[in-house]
DNA sequence: AGGGCTCCTCGTACAGTGTTCGAGTTGACT
DNA sequence: AGTCAACTCGAACACTGTACGAGGAGCCCT
């Protein structure tokens, strides 16, 4: 594809004329987009992802990808339901619906943790793609067994997804500030605040004395399935009997 | 932007940096200034705060603000602690701690619908403004009767605080899509698709048709309710006795 | 053989963004 | 009167998303 076309005789010489671009992939296509948004997101995070670095990314101009999608936003759309994919429901065999729910929300949380820049993306959109819709209908068949139907599924299926998005949000970004200063840093320039108002909060600073530096994954991991199993609870309590 | 750099900065925040000594009466004020960002964020959301926009607002130059503020981030900062001076925890006098943890959680809720912008910003930074640690105070003084100290107290904090956010933003950004097309429009463009995947995913389609165009604001109080009797009836469950 | 026609690429340009820098203004204190 | 700090702000830089239109390649139908 590289080469000279030789059909045509024009009037130029090779080495007035351009050398052709050479293109290992002969054409641009949605999946490879995806592919290499995909690895600047997962790399750098939302801000990571721009055109113009799409674009040499993919060797190719910055605005060709706008043929193949008419938005950046569509783009994210695309990479969201892309690693949606990631996501697996067990099904309700055996086990009941409860273990189906929890390695349902599992397998979201560790691709939120995978994909933290999905965070502020869901829900600016109804999530109506392939994969989405895939994983909420195994979702609706994880809960049978729990005996829920129409607005009582509905609002079940809320909690989970709300629960796991806040918890599993709030944790990429915590690691983010822990990534970006070690703990320590963070520890020693707040002394100071910390001190500060330690007799306007008296409650709060005991708190944080008490609880803080053991912030380790163990500890983020213990927090989330004793939520989920409160949530899970909650649910199973709440069912129509 | 360019803000997700890797390079070790020295972790700081408004709130831990020295204010700087102030004049009689200088033009521009950090009060003013969060004034007028708060009145563009809640007019038109993030996008809508530009600093350029900003500072015509306040009828001073564009670059103005960097005196009293060094980061835009920095801006966010000091409006998300404004509004979340918004946020009140009933004391537990009388009712139990369930009423006042339910208190808290609703007033949360109230204010996220009042400043959906708050949703992303949630956890970027350690929230220590003055308001942020005020709230928490109150709530761990909320908590008391529940029985729970250390990292069960911080897990149950956390529980409640995930739940509300993930659900407030979901619900927050579902308004959104609402107000930009109309239901009916959004379910006229929709039904093709639908249809598409009606015998892919069964009981998706049947809970869509049992489900949708329901949504009203009384659903979603009532889902908010319970998910969040939901979250409640699991802590109880699982404290200590 | 040539003329359209559709798919596709991409350089250029526009209007915006956050932020830096340095020159300039003001007002209070020595 | 002079100094100095507190402030304001225009210009500039390096980005951003996207519209537009000029082209090129391959195909089908005369």
């Amino acid at each position: 594809m590289a080469e000279t076309k030789k059909a045509k005789k024009k009037p130029e010489s090779v080495w007035t004329r351009p050398a052709r671009a050479k293109r290992e992939q002969p054409s641009l296509g949605r999946e490879q987009i995806v592919d290499a948004a995909l690895e600047l997101l997962d790399a750098e995070g939302l801000d990571g992802l721009s055109m113009r670095r799409l674009g040499t990314r993919l060797n190719s101009g910055a605005t060709s990808v706008y043929w193949h999608v008419t938005n950046k936003d569509e783009l994210l759309e695309l990479a969201l339901d892309r690693v949606m994919g990631e996501v697996r429901v067990p099904a309700p065999d055996g086990g009941g619906w409860r273990d189906a729910v929890a390695g349902y929300a599992r397998s979201l949380r560790t691709m939120i943790h995978r994909h933290p820049w999905t965070v502020p993306l869901f829900g600016v959109q109804p999530m109506i793609g392939p994969n989405a819709t895939r994983v909420l209908e195994e979702v609706i068949v994880a809960f049978d067994g729990a005996g829920l139907t129409g607005m009582d599924l509905e609002n079940a299926m809320s909690l989970i997804a709300d629960y796991v998005i806040g918890a599993a949000g709030s944790e990429a970004s915590w690691q983010n500030t822990r990534d970006a200063a070690t703990g320590e840093d963070w520890l020693e320039t707040l002394a100071p605040y910390l001190a500060e108002i330690a007799d306007r909060h008296p409650r709060l600073t005991a708190h944080i004395r008490d609880v803080w530096a053991r912030e380790t994954a163990d500890v983020l991991e213990q927090r989330f399935d004793y939520g989920l199993s409160c949530v899970l609870a909650g649910i199973e309590a709440h069912r129509p009997r």
